[in-house]
DNA sequence: TGCCAGGCCCTCTTTAGGGCCTT
């Protein structure tokens, strides 16, 4: 197995929107995938040193009292930093979660070598028809199994994951591709929408 | 103390504005 067929599908909560106004990832979780199938998970609650606000317990369901007791940032972002190593990864709107990945890392002298590709702006250009795009959305569009316990990092992780593999399952039943590498989801991502049905059947030499 | 994001994407666009998506 190389590490071309294992991603990393990762969620973190937090404090709120921004690390550079000060805010902190309070729980992440995490799925590996290989092939198709989750083959590994982490998920942890983490101390961000200050209270959270009541919009942040009422939206999350973490409680500042499940904080008192976790462990701290430096001690879980080590242990994730082992975790996803040098793999590729995978979040529902990466830029969000990359700035704050990159933010804590940062704070430990951590950093990783796998690159960071985005869902949400897979899913705009691979499924034109959903009705939106937002995590919950796309479960349902797609037909995937849930509780509906979105808002907790590691069952948004596992959807972000379900989401992504019958998202490409779709994708390359529709263009008749053998594979879909994570480099042809950065190059899709990096593609104007309108071109990408396009280049996905040129790649799967079929007329549209 | 109180302030409070940022990147993508569309369009009535590019010398801009506003909705979407993440917490």
């Amino acid at each position: 197995m190389s590490m071309a067929d294992s991603i990393i599908i990762f969620d973190f909560e937090t404090t709120g929107l921004s690390p550079d106004m000060g805010d902190r990832i309070i729980e992440i979780g995490a799925v590996r995938i290989e092939k198709g199938h989750i083959v590994d998970q982490f998920q942890a609650l983490m101390n961000p040193g200050s209270r959270i606000s009541s919009f942040i317990e009422d939206y999350t369901g973490i409680t500042n009292a499940m904080l008192r007791d976790a462990d701290s940032c430096s001690n879980v972002m080590y242990r994730f930093a082992d975790f996803i190593s040098n793999s590729n990864m995978v979040a529902h709107n990466a830029s969000f979660d990359k700035r704050f990945l990159d933010s804590e890392l940062q704070n430990i002298g951590r950093s990783y070598s796998g690159e960071i590709t985005c869902s949400l702006l897979a899913s705009r250009r691979l499924l034109p028809s959903a009705p939106d795009y937002k995590l919950g959305t796309l479960v349902k569009f797609l037909c995937i199994e849930n509780s509906g316990s979105f808002h907790r990092a590691l069952y948004d992780a596992e959807m972000t994951a379900k989401v992504w593999v019958a998202m490409l399952s779709t994708v390359r039943e529709h263009y008749s591709l053998a594979n879909i590498p994570f480099s042809l989801i950065q190059k899709i991502n990096k593609t104007p929408k309108k071109s990408v049905s396009k280049l996905l059947a040129r790649m799967g030499n079929i007329s549209l």
